[in-house]
DNA sequence: GCAAAAGTGTTAGCTATACACCCATGT
DNA sequence: ACATGGGTGTATAGCTAACACTTTTGC
């Protein structure tokens, strides 16, 4: 086994370990980060181990870091997994033997791989920001349309699902949009982010009207030139009242 | 040490373990359960350890159990907490010092108590059927009123703050109540329920409009009978609309 | 000029809120 | 009888939701 590797494994917590499932906004679409592990051919979310000095929420943001070059981004908790059956739909054979011949025979170990507590976590990034990097076990990122994730390894699936759901839910009492879009936005880049999340079409001029109400935005003399057709506004968050509105849980009625 | 409690120990997850914020509600009160602890002037939450066999769900459901006698209730993640720095309000050398006096000098083992991340559930349970059994490290039991719950050991009381915040929060989202109230109960205690857990009061007249929109209650022919005053009617949760309501996470505005 | 996207206001229906009187029961 | 709590309906204000035409720009 390489031995930063080995030295990872054995100065991190063995029965707790971290998934990050990161969004990012695209193109109209809502994305994921994914990464290719090593010799075997699976997917699965950014992930790691937890030093045993630091909290499992600096851990979380070291690991966000290293894949994605991103600091003081959104980053929380949204569900802990913890099924002693997270690999049933998986050929945990086979695949123990594909870990071994890739990492070494030594690597797997039932405590590493048998009964681990995964803590995870999402992000939200700006896209364009991020300078995807793999990890020990991973020698490949890619942004993954939300609705087109293939099969990943482990229950990343699940938890892909659970994440998105908790951002929906989220959507209706703290505002979204401050570290998914770039610093400047239009309108319509605000809808479509809100819309791609909620799975659904909404008013335009509802929704400007909405947004407007809030008072966490500021508009700018500004336009989005260069686009095809009528050059739309651009926009930008007026931080101090959007951390308000984050801490206060305003409803949001979407 | 005890042969029970190291065997306990040693067949369960050292890393991670189950902390229970467990509300009730009595006499227009809400409460949460608290254990005291051996040897000690602590008071903590109901907590316990993982079995490596059981999931972690399957962990705090058997928790719950142990402590209160109840099965099949409202029990739910809220919160993962992984500071490093949980003890930091605490004389972490005198408590070790008093655990070790209590369980026996090799009780305290770095392991289990310098670097433990703890998975807080929440439940709500019915004040009246609760058996409150205390545990290995407990040998009393109280319902506390959340409004007046002292110095807990560890990070507990800021656990019941997250709890309760989780709490209300949910309440804007699902019902809640079916686990908390009687199987029967009037409009009044409901009423009662979410005024206590929101911290505000709320018109009788508008409650109970609010409340039968949901399509969620059976009114009974019957009455509260016995009371001083007038008998109010009594009314159930009809189960199947209920958790239909829990489903769809419809949105109750309070 | 035409197709595609963006800007903008008004109205109707509904929901949230505020509010008061009568009734039942125990003391 | 009276004090206390419970039962019930209505009116208003504010919010949500539905909806269409004009403007800009690239092709």
């Amino acid at each position: 086994m390489d031995p930063g590797l080995r030295i990872y494994l054995e100065s991190t917590l063995k029965e707790v370990s971290i998934d990050c499932v990161i969004f990012g906004f695209h193109a109209g679409e809502l994305k994921v980060l994914l990464l290719k592990w090593k010799g075997i051919d699976g997917w699965s979310l950014p992930g790691g181990r937890i030093y045993l000095e630091e909290s499992v929420n600096e851990a979380a943001v070291r690991i966000l870091q290293e894949r994605t070059g991103l600091k003081e981004i959104f980053l929380q908790q949204f569900y802990t997994f913890g099924s002693n059956d997270r690999y049933k739909n998986m050929d945990v054979e086979a695949l123990v033997k594909k870990l071994e011949w890739a990492f070494g025979s030594d690597f797997y170990d039932e405590k590493y791989i048998k009964r681990n507590v995964s803590l995870g976590y999402m992000a939200l990034v700006e896209f364009e920001q991020v300078v995807a990097t793999p990890d020990w076990y991973t020698d490949e990122c890619m942004w993954c349309e939300i609705s087109a994730v293939p099969k990943l390894l482990f229950d990343h699936n699940e938890m892909i699902e659970v994440a998105l759901k908790a951002l929906r839910r989220q959507l209706s009492y703290q505002p979204i949009g401050y570290n998914l879009l770039p610093e400047k936005f239009t309108m319509p880049e605000l809808q479509r982010l809100y819309e791609t999340i909620l799975g659904k079409q909404l008013d335009r001029r509802n929704f400007q009207k909405l947004m407007l109400s809030y008072d966490i935005l500021e508009k700018l003399p500004e336009k989005r030139t260069g686009g095809a057709f009528k050059a739309p506004f651009l926009y930008r968050f007026d931080k101090e009242k959007y951390d308000r509105a984050m801490q206060e849980e305003i409803l949001f009625a979407v």
